[in-house]
RNA sequence: GCCGGAGUGGCGGAAUAGGCAGACGCAAGGGACUUAAAAUCCCUCGGGCUUACAAGCCUGUACCGGUUCGACCCCGGUCUCCGGCACCA
């Protein structure tokens, strides 16, 4: 018999029997629960890698399972094919976006089958596509109808060579200079003021918030880090009125979270972009000053400006303002510090109570005044070598007025109320989550359906003009703004209300939109007459368990909570969170390898000399580098194709879920995946061995009884329960796949002890079953050679149509228990006693124990703990 | 700095309502089969010690302390690593 089994025969074979009996499709099946099962979908850069590999194997062991549960399960996949990558291969290559990006699709689409992922490929999606952006476009324009997109001008970095809008990824530091470089040209990247498109994501941050404890089984990182981007701080907006009067300006209102420092504060910082720091040095000696202060900071790119370890700096305006509690005239500095996007774009300043206003005021000689006193009460203003940011509820206040003695907390609450019953301000609410930005300056994303008339305004396109598609016409140079200003037909319109000429919107969307709301249009994918249709939302919304990368921790989670809040309030879908599990999966890593003159190596690169590694192009010794996500630079890469073909599938699926727990990062071995390899062919050369057994006419009668039957009852159903209770506890597949070998490891182990001449009739029926449900369990992990197995036992094909086997507690019992005996609490002896004995039985039972007897010495215990079928622990 | 997570053999990792630490796999070593190799099968495998065909003892889950009959698990403190955020008033 051949020791390996021919995996591309047989994972071939089942492959086209899934295509071609349809075995994936689903529909809503009111008879059963259902089960929305969806990993995040690729963007189509060429090739899979293993991190696919991994997050789609992880997911489909659930689809699979779940259908085996007896779910109406819905396993669907697409593209996410908008993005920068196509239009830069279309100006280095030449090659149409789209033509780009659809042999990606049709290349990895074949790769993901090669997989044996039991996707309904008729759901499938590409975000790329006229039949999907139309959505985008026509939940574009709702929104605009809600108000919840709306357009201002705002700072982005721009690069003044390529012309365009960067990320702020995309900017990179440069060392010994302030201000950034662009990743492309490196040439110096400015801030500039640009009218965009935003969606306003704040109207919905306290539900976003809120939604947070809900989500209790999502990860706890994910959750701390959406909760602390939407960034809620409670505190009071109030008015610091100038010391002297200016013609349109009375007051500056401040945001704190602090109003019980507010005795301290002495002096106030204004954003350097505030509009009020023109109005305050208009016509005073200061005023040259302070605008080429404000030149100087606002040219820094965003990531500079505010990397936290850059210097206070600022500069006085001349201006004073009121203090409203003290009644002191403070000076009205500018300060580099103080974002303009954030509150009002201007604080109340306490270096007391405030470490950046500590360092500002020590830089600048401005007073500090201790208001709040420690424990231990000896802190005083003129010695106070760091500000005193009180965290633990001891301090009290000092230099207050009415309000000294009280504790932080309480003055927070008077203080509040009383600015309120002075009419200064109010108590409010603020968030660090800013509305959403979504104008791109590129061709390859969804057009916004916006156009500009003279006499109308901004108009949006016609629902019954949808969808706005890409033109061909479009030259793609890598500078000059947005490609779709280029293309003449695509930028002259008619304005639908007045019919005279109009301009397009140019720009596109963040890529970002196409992935926020993917998952409810699987619902109804072919739907030309809505985005999502709500029946079938309803049906099959949320998603159950949703898998990804923890890179999307924040965005692509924070933005698919929103649409689905605001799909929902378009009356779309009624879920209020799209997904109720959340898995994210760890990165695929592999150690890596430094060669002084060649630098990164390929594995195949190195050779062994003398029991050194060394570098087969120079001879150097290698050093091992670190254990890293698989990258090409890095070239530590193990490619999924290679693997298929030496393995197959199922080995590369057991590998990367055998290897680490889910969440955790996983590293490639290639000895690992041998191992996996070698677990299959065991597999598999058991069930040869036992065909004749299990399939073979039934020759020997029975003959009383059978020491193997209750023996591989149990064995079966331990395992059962194992792989059923791993699956189950937050997807183990680590150790249900452990669990599995081990079943294996002792198949073998009774297949050697009891061969099969000696079996009985009742026997062979046990083995039957036995060989069955391994095949079962296995089946969701290695779906192709399961089913070729299943196939040679003479079952019909099939087996995601079986159900999941139960198992039988009575039978997983076993007949003896096995009970450790401790000594004051160590580990002294064991007995074996009968199923089902009483406690009293088991401590007679351990008193006759000689070993036992030897470390109690013949003292009685003072304390005997029994722990139900666990243990005895003699306390002497 | 703040937030989140994690420290267990040579390696990946098991075991938590507090109850036999090291399942399963890899690597390594030894053996069987073979002319040989591969494949396959069997055995050993945290450290130390005593005895050596058998067996036994001590020690061990980052470190220090605590609670408990009993701690990888709970509590207090320390260290290290990883990830995220980073002037948000």
């Amino acid at each position: 018999m051949a020791h390996t089994y021919d995996h591309q025969t047989v994972e071939a074979k089942w492959q086209a029997y899934w295509v071609q009996s349809g075995t994936f499709h689903v529909q809503e099946d009111p008879d059963k629960p259902k089960y929305y099962c969806l990993e995040m979908f690729p963007y189509p850069s060429g090739r899979i890698h293993m991190g696919h590999v991994r997050v789609y194997a992880i997911g489909d062991v659930v689809a699979r399972y779940k259908t085996m549960r007896g779910y109406n399960v819905l396993h669907p996949m697409g593209w996410d094919a908008f993005g920068l990558p196509a239009e830069n291969a279309a100006i280095e290559k030449g090659v149409h976006p789209n033509v780009w990006t659809q042999e990606n699709v049709a290349y990895m689409k074949r790769q993901l089958q090669r997989m044996g992922l039991s996707y309904d490929w008729d759901r499938e999606v590409n975000t790329s596509q006229p039949e999907y952006y139309r959505w985008n476009q026509w939940i574009f324009v709702k929104m605009v109808e809600r108000g919840l997109a709306y357009r201002k001008r705002s700072a982005v970095n721009w690069c003044l060579s390529c012309e365009t809008v960067l990320a702020n990824e995309q900017v990179l530091a440069q060392e010994g200079k302030d201000g950034g470089v662009c990743w492309r040209c490196e040439s110096v990247v400015i801030q500039k003021e640009l009218e965009q498109w935003f969606f306003r994501i704040t109207s919905y941050a306290q539900e976003l918030l809120d939604g947070c404890d809900r989500l209790t089984t999502w990860p706890a990182r994910v959750l701390a880090m959406q909760r602390h981007w939407i960034g809620r701080s409670e505190g009071v907006e109030l008015d610091f009125p100038l010391a002297e009067t200016l013609a349109g300006l009375k007051a500056i209102r401040v945001f704190t979270t602090r109003p019980d420092t507010i005795h301290g504060a002495t002096f106030m910082s204004l954003a350097p972009e505030s509009p009020l720091v023109e109005q305050l040095i208009a016509g005073r000696p200061e005023a040259a000053g302070v605008r080429e202060f404000v030149t100087r900071v606002s040219r820094l790119d965003k990531a500079t400006r505010t990397a936290a370890d850059r210097d206070k700096e600022g500069v006085f305006t001349g201006a004073y303002a009121i203090n409203p509690f003290t009644k002191e005239r403070i000076p009205i500095w500018v300060a580099n510090f103080v974002l303009y996007e954030y509150g009002t774009g201007a604080i109340m300043a306490v270096p007391a109570h405030d470490q950046r206003d500590f360092e500002f005021a020590k830089t600048y000689h401005i007073p500090v005044r201790l208001v709040i006193q420690d424990r231990e009460g000896k802190l005083a203003s003129e010695t106070l070598e760091a500000a005193y940011e009180e965290q633990d509820g001891a301090g009290l206040l000092v230099n207050s007025g009415n309000f000294s003695s009280l504790s932080v907390s309480q003055a927070k609450q008077a203080i509040g109320e009383y600015v309120e019953t002075q009419g200064w301000g109010k108590r409010t609410i603020n968030f660090r989550l800013r509305d959403w930005g979504i104008s791109r300056q590129r061709y390859w994303g969804t057009p916004i359906p916006m156009l500009y008339c003279d006499r109308c305004g901004i108009v949006p396109v016609p629902e019954g003009d949808l969808p706005v598609v890409l033109p061909d016409d479009v030259p793609f140079t890598g500078k000059g703004g947005s490609p779709l200003k280029e293309s003449p037909s695509f930028s002259q319109a008619t304005c639908p209300t007045c019919g005279g000429p109009a301009r397009r919107e140019t720009d596109t969307m963040d890529t970002f939109v196409d992935s926020s709301w993917y998952f409810l249009r699987y619902c109804s994918p072919k739907n030309t007459t809505q985005a999502v249709n709500p029946q079938a939302a309803h049906h099959w919304m949320a998603v159950d368990q949703y898998v990804g990368g923890i890179e999307h921790a924040v965005l692509h989670l924070l933005y698919a909570r929103f649409f689905t809040k605001v799909l929902r309030d378009l009356g779309l879908t009624t879920a209020d969170e799209p997904f109720t599990h959340l898995l994210t999966q760890g990165m695929v890593t592999k150690e890596t390898y430094w060669c002084e003159e060649h630098r990164w190596l390929l594995p195949t690169e190195i050779k062994k000399d003398g029991g050194q590694r060394v570098c087969v192009h120079c001879g150097r010794t290698i050093v091992t580098g670190r254990t890293e996500k698989m990258s090409k630079s890095k070239k530590n890469i193990a490619s999924p194709e290679d693997l298929c073909e030496r393995y197959g599938a199922d080995t590369a699926r057991m590998f990367s879920l055998f290897a680490a727990p889910p969440e955790k990062d996983l590293e490639w071995s290639d000895s690992g995946v041998e191992g996996c390899y070698r677990f299959l062919n065991r597999v598999w050369r058991l069930v040869q061995e036992l065909l004749p057994v299990v399939n073979g006419a039934d020759t020997k009668p029975g003959s009383g009884e059978s020491v193997l039957l209750p023996q591989l009852q149990r064995a079966t159903h331990q395992t059962i329960k194992k792989v059923t209770e791993d699956l189950e506890r937050g997807f183990q597949f680590n150790t249900a796949i452990a669990a599995l070998m081990e079943f294996v490891n002792e198949l073998y182990k009774f297949w050697k002890e009891y061969p099969g001449e000696v079996l009985t009739v009742a026997e062979r029926a046990a083995w039957r079953t036995t060989v069955e449900t391994l095949l079962l369990l296995l089946a969701p992990f290695a779906p192709h050679v399961t089913e070729e197995l299943w196939e040679t036992l003479g079952k019909r094909p099939g087996m995601s149509r079986q159900a999941w086997p139960d198992f039988d507690p009575v039978l997983v019992a076993s007949a003896e228990w096995t009970i450790p005996l401790q000594v004051n609490g160590k580990l002294r002896s064991k007995i074996v006693v009968p199923a089902g004995s009483t406690k009293e039985q088991i401590i007679a039972g351990a008193q006759e124990d000689p070993k036992l007897a030897e470390w109690l010495q013949g003292k009685a215990a003072r304390k005997i703990i029994y722990v139900e079928q666990k243990l005895v622990n003699f306390v002497i």
